[in-house]
This record gives structure tokens, sequence and C-alpha cells, in this order.
DNA sequence: CTTGACATATAGGAGTCCTAGGTATATAAG
DNA sequence: CTTATATACCTAGGACTCCTATATGTCAAG
């Protein structure tokens, strides 16, 4: 049985991820698996696209990571939505609204 | 006033082309008018994008182009979706579907 | 005779995604 | 005990798409 590949579209990673984070502290390898869990399979974010992508959202401000213990007892790095995240998160929903209605627009125009 | 960059979301333009093409042989520098109309002045495809993605899509066999006389009398690429085209962009679509719908579960997700 | 709309084209940089590889711990299976 | 599986992190490098900027040329309007 082949899974066909889905590659999460350019530019929607980094909102997926702020969402999950917003329901409050998670870490990294519980973020892909919420992803994976709430699409219902259709996403499986690989660790080559998610660590680079928390990384980035660190980077900008959006995150804020901590280490702690996660619920196995390991160290794991824990993410927090910062304020300008939430704002972040905001403004790319609205603009993923915008998006969406736009292709919808195209793909329902009849000949 | 400044208008505000409204990327494509990467991986939707090729749909978005073939969809447009879908309705009759039409030329590049149209196919980006009739996306802007269409959308209602979101998407605003530069030409640095579009043209690259003709020949892509040439490529890969999903159009095909013919020199004719435009609308204004001059010479312009009049594109036509191929059979593998169209099959394409039914896939495209498809997928546009499911993946917006697997989006909308994350985003729609409470608390 | 110059501006603006029409019409095509490409080089090159930026950014995101993935594959593939690596490190390390805990636990269950054999 | 040893091996496989799940947990948990990381990065290099290639592939791909997008954009800006630049270039060419025609035609109509002013």
């Amino acid at each position: 049985m082949e899974q066909e590949k889905v590659e999460v579209l350019k530019g929607t990673l980094d909102m997926l991820i702020l969402k999950v984070v917003a329901f409050g502290p998670i870490h990294g390898y519980a973020i892909s698996q919420r992803i994976q869990q709430i699409s219902r399979d259709f996403f499986q974010v690989p660790e080559g696209s998610l660590y680079p992508a928390l990384h980035r959202l660190e980077d900008r401000g959006w995150l804020q990571a901590k280490w702690q213990e996660s619920e196995t007892g390991r160290e794991a790095k824990f993410y927090t939505l910062t304020r300008a995240g939430r704002k972040r998160l905001s403004a790319e929903m609205v603009n993923w609204e915008r998006l969406s209605e736009a292709v919808a627009l195209i793909l329902s125009t009849a000949e």
C-alpha cells in the first residue's frame, strides 16, 4: 500500500503549527502528531519540515521555547505562542480565508 | 496607497492556469488578466511567475501552444489544454478540495 | 514622440519543502 | 541481553516555485 505523498502547501505549515501551539504549550514531536490527528491523517509533517519550521518561527519571535519534562518523563522543547505569534496567526488565518475564497471563485467558474 | 503583496500559494498557480485555459484557447497575457478578474483582484500574477509557469506546463505536456493572432491583431501564443492537462487539472482540484478541508479541520478546532 | 497597454521572455535570489542522515533515551519483545 | 519501536531532537543539501528586475517589441492615443 503506497501512501500518496501529500506535501503541505508551501506557506501553510507555519500557520498550522501556530494554530496547534495556540492550544497551549506543546513540544515539536507532539505538534506533528496533533496536525496529523486533527487532519485525519491527511497531513504528515516530516521532521525535516517540522524542526526547521519551528526554528524559523522562534527566530521571528512568534514562538518561545523552553526545555521541560515531557509526558514520558524525558526532556523536550515546549513551545508557546508569543503575543506577536498570536497576531501573526490571526493574520495568516484571515489571509487563508481570503485566499481560499479567491481560489474557489476561479475553480467554480463555469465555461 | 500600498497594494499588499499577495503571493499566490506555491503550487496553486499551475492549477489556476489550467482551469482558466480549460475555458478555451487563450494567450498568456490574457490568462493573467482572467485570473485577476475572476479572483476580484485578489491574485495578480506577475509576468515572472506567469511565463515560467506556462513553459513548465507545456514541458510537462499539460498545455499545448500555438502562435495565433490575438484579439488586438498581434501575434500571441495561444494555449490549449491537452488530454493529460485535463486529467491533471481534475486531480489538482480534487487534491485542493481535500487539502483545504484538512486545513479547515485544524483551523476550526477549538481549545 | 512619448506614454501606456499589449505581449513575451529570462536571469537570479529568496524561501519553503522534502529526503536522508545522524544522535539519544526508554520500553517492550524475543 | 539484544533488538525493535516509539519518543525526541537536529541539519545538510537538493528540488521546486515564487518574485523582482530587466529586456525586447508593437500599437494606439495624446
